[in-house]
DNA sequence: ATCCAGCATCGAGATCTGTCAATATTGATC
DNA sequence: GATCAATATTGACAGATCTCGATGCTGGAT
């Protein structure tokens, strides 16, 4: 079952709370429970330290891309435990995991973080 | 220690990542493990579907603001766990509540959501 | 084919979190 | 005073989460 691990299982996600064009004074939406708990696994994804931190690695090194093997050293944890956070992500739509010969490259989904912006533009 | 447990305990929360003016393309800066922490704990508090059903609510809210009272029934929970959650928000800063009377009037802090969405904005 | 490096998975322990029933506190009203 | 309604707090339990060591898997190099 675990063919194509990298490609992430981008649950659809926000796409139930598009809100329209960007900076629209838009009509506030009352937030069901089901679209309330797809939102908080998204959120939840960035609720952690060494996940922000990992996030941050991967947005801004070089190329826009970082190789996993240079992820470990900077957080401070095991590599077991990066790898599972990197998966966290991964399964959040966040970043993406693309493997050249031995190892992996990751790079943020842009278009993810643009959508839970949104969701927080809503006041 | 319960004086003023309204007015919530905004620890300080993202003025550590401070980017300076909107929209300006910033220098990306390495986050650090404590700033990290601290910006977890923020994303914590929206990583739970009740909260962001409180906030939608109260952000939705006639006069941008909502009564302790109305909140209980709509996320379908007892009243202690909304009241659990109402607390867990006031202290991310998120939500402030004034008391009037005998009931609470809740509003939401854009200034923090704002905060956040700058956060996200950093790819 | 063998060996090694990069990464994932498994299993387990410790901690955190959401939830509720019961109870306490606060404030208005009688 | 006594009483009631609105919130908060406590205590307890179940389930989720973070973490690591051990192990498995994969691909390149010898």
């Amino acid at each position: 079952m675990s063919k194509n691990a990298l490609t992430a299982a981008p649950r659809k996600l926000l796409d139930v709370l598009d809100l329209g064009e960007c900076c629209t004074p838009l009509r506030r939406e009352l937030l069901e429970a089901d679209q309330a708990v797809t939102l908080a696994e998204a959120f939840k994804a960035l609720a952690d330290p060494v996940r922000l931190q990992l996030l941050n690695l991967i947005a801004t090194a070089d190329g826009g891309e970082a190789c996993a093997c240079d992820l470990v050293d900077p957080v401070g944890k095991s590599q077991p435990t990066v790898s599972h956070h990197l998966k966290v992500l991964r399964e959040a739509g966040l970043v993406t995991g693309e493997k050249r010969g031995t190892w992996i490259w990751y790079s943020v989904v842009p278009s993810r973080l643009e959508d839970l912006r949104r969701v927080l533009a809503r006041t």
